[in-house]
DNA sequence: ATATATTGTGTCTATGAGACACAATTTAAG
DNA sequence: CTTAAATTGTGTCTCATAGACACAATATAT
């Protein structure tokens, strides 16, 4: 008998997925949230996440991936995850685990869905400390944050903050905002050469300037880890 | 009515919280495993793991710590999130998540207390393969094993497989085995000065040749993270 | 005493980031 | 049309830190 186990009999914990959806608008880093309609914390902001749904959700990021397309009808350009917060005291209801999804998507990919809706807007992680926030996602975006400002020091995942075509002033201008310091633009080709994880557009794009090279992450590549940060 | 949510109005996922408990003993990366005694998967290794106990455990971490302690009798010497492993499939009961830590500890501080029992052994990660391992817990194993090689390329994290002294000698044999190629003396004396996470003890001790200084972990530091890797 | 093993230091090389000058283009202003 | 300003892209020097490796220091074994 394989069934030995009731799921009634133990106090299971709440179980949630929730996601920090990035992106970079207006030289900000904004985050996705949620106005809240139900108890507890109603008309707070919270992160946008549920529950699991056993029936249709193969995995959790499913979930995330449902959720997410709840809020934005799209797909985040990069998912991955974060870590589980859990606690008896971050939800009245009982002892919680919220497992965080951390994503990335260019702001024009989903901008012209929400700009409407007011319930679903794209926060400046700067002003959180000004608003009502549920639950612990305060801390949650805070590690979210920490996490993308390290990965960004020695990755390429800014570029899933941009459209499919971007110049290295563009993706220059997206690592600034999130390192919140300027960086050499020539460090940024040297890595954009090395990485091998770009191909080059033959049309270039007017910039105020010279013409700027465009480039878009080749089909299939992981991201790359370099083996040294930039200054941190 | 704050509690208008009802645990039974949802099918909850299977949660559950295991542990890779790693550590380094005769010259090899070793992860502590336990025969299960019930199904699913009776008579198969399994990570030393199971249900949160909404009533005792405050979070996720003290259900790790406490499961680890039914099987060594102590607390390991590092403890953090790995990820959690999710799906329909990975367990015959159904939808079920595990939130997965990945902790390290000297040999020395457990080796006594299982040695007498046969059913939670050190199983050589080397081996795994020819093991019958239950549910998915061999990738588990797997992406525990690359997160410890990877941190042990920018940080000291090692040294949580060594007793409170320890040696640069002792460091580099576990280092060693750990990333599976051979590093620089020179390198990691250098970032054991840069670290300024250990202190030097007065007395040195025997190994074979000149005298070897001893070095301990500094109380209340943190594992500092290096701005570049070892040779990967 | 001498050989051998291991620890610890000195120092040269290699790699890749930071700094920064300057060339190449493009737009805007006169 | 000429010139200034803005931005892109290159060349190259410096700097920090890992790798390589010789060699000194000091213990044990014979």
């Amino acid at each position: 008998m394989i069934n030995t186990y009731d799921i009634n009999d133990f106090k299971n914990p709440l179980f949630t997925v929730d996601s920090v959806l990035f992106t970079v608008k207006n030289d900000a880093l904004k985050v996705l949230m949620v106005k809240r309609a139900n108890e507890p914390f109603i008309n707070s902001w919270g992160l946008p996440g549920g529950f699991v749904d056993v029936d249709s959700d193969t995995t959790t990021d499913a979930t995330a991936l449902r959720k997410l397309g709840e809020k934005t009808s799209v797909a985040p350009q990069y998912l991955e995850q974060l870590q589980a917060f859990s606690g008896v005291d971050r939800d009245p209801r009982g002892f919680s685990v919220t497992l965080v999804y951390f994503a990335l998507i260019a702001a024009q990919e989903v901008s012209s869905n929400i700009e409407t809706i007011d319930d679903v807007q794209w926060i400046d992680v700067d002003n959180i400390d000004n608003l009502s926030i549920a639950f612990d996602h305060k801390d949650i975006i805070e590690q979210a944050k920490k996490r993308l400002q390290q990965k960004t020091l020695y990755s390429m995942v800014p570029v899933y903050c941009l459209p499919e075509y971007f110049t290295v002033g563009q993706l220059k201008s997206v690592i600034e905002i999130i390192i919140g310091k300027t960086i050499q633009r020539k460090s940024l080709i040297r890595r954009i050469e090395s990485a091998n994880m770009f191909e080059t557009i033959a049309e270039k794009v007017k910039s105020g300037g010279r013409l700027a090279q465009q480039y878009k992450v080749k089909s299939g590549v992981d991201i790359v880890n370099f083996e040294r940060n930039l200054s941190s």
